[in-house]
DNA sequence: CACAAAGTAAACCGATCTGTTTACTTGGCG
DNA sequence: CGCCAAGTAAACAGATCGGTTTACTTTGTG
């Protein structure tokens, strides 16, 4: 996954992924038959990582579903900051997979599924106006982020989209 | 372009380049000494489109500075639906080339300044307040619809991020 | 201890990679 | 016409690609 991450996934070769790992080809082999199976095994097991790691850290941040809404962009600050930030790793798969029936293209989007409705669980437990709309408005800040802090190399794009959010949540509360 | 934008940069290789361009491999080392500074070219290239192409459509769209500033996702809606969209050709070279000092990552880094500065401009124009804040939030918006865009194969991002971009010129409007 | 499962390193396969070279063809111009 | 720049196709070079195979070593367990 760092591999990957770092360089990309046509760029990094199976040879390099054996030696790093510190395995032989023969057993990588024996576990993933192709390259594409263990490139599907590495989105697949970083999906799952947003559940046990994104979704836990917001969590912990703040227990209001309101508060959570806008604790999504904390947690994308300290994602940002870290040594090992090389962007959204489903974003640079679809970058180099654009075939639309290609399998790491069904698992990105099927990731992107998955992140929307985190946020439209939260939305909805904040009992908020248009838990859909804003969903799809925060998702969006949330990539947006995500690239811009890849491109620069900076981190501050959490915030602006933060500030937005904040707009955005207040703009669909309830009026009554 | 075409090629490295639906296949991405390492999968293209340079014999298909030069076969689906038409030439020799040796004329078209003749004008690139290497891949890379090819790949720069079309960088480059595509920078300059942005000018010519993208920013004449805005013109076109609107030609109240507050209008264009909307009319950028009218634009981004077109490119989404257009045929040969695979995305931001810069944020995919970005994911391809993780060394910050690398010339492709300084061309894609000055590629969305422009973009940003462009932006900035329509906010002065439009005299709104807090001119570079709102052009960090738009700019913000116009990355997350793009990448959005790409992964989900639906161009409806663009009224998601001009929803959002609307609410944001009405929030930097002088209140006098 | 004996044995089978699972590991290792390394050679090997055909294909493709970036980049060079060779030998030949074309076309514009004095 | 004669010449040279610029083009062509194709072979070639060395490296690396994804993937397989061979021969040997480790390791856990009955």
């Amino acid at each position: 996954m760092r591999l990957f991450a770092e360089h990309g996934f046509h760029a990094t070769g199976i040879d390099r992924i054996a030696r790093e790992a510190a395995i032989s080809k023969r057993t990588l082999y024996q576990y993933f038959r192709t390259k594409d199976e263990l490139i599907l095994a590495a989105l697949r097991h970083k999906d799952g990582l947003f559940r046990n790691e994104f979704v836990k850290s917001v969590e912990a941040k703040a227990t209001e579903p309101r508060q959570r809404l806008l604790a999504i962009f904390d947690v994308a600050n300290d994602w940002f900051d870290s040594q090992d930030f090389f962007g959204c790793m489903f974003i640079n798969a679809v970058g180099e997979h654009s075939s639309a029936d290609s399998p790491v293209r069904r698992a990105c989007v099927e990731y992107k599924r998955l992140v929307r409705n985190y946020i439209l669980e939260l939305a909805e437990a904040a009992r908020l106006e248009r838990p859909e709309a804003l969903a799809d408005e925060l998702a969006l800040l949330f990539e947006g982020a995500t690239v811009t802090a890849q491109v620069s190399g900076d981190a501050s794009s959490a915030a602006v989209a933060q500030r937005v959010a904040t707009f955005l949540v207040e703009r669909h509360t309830a009026s009554s």
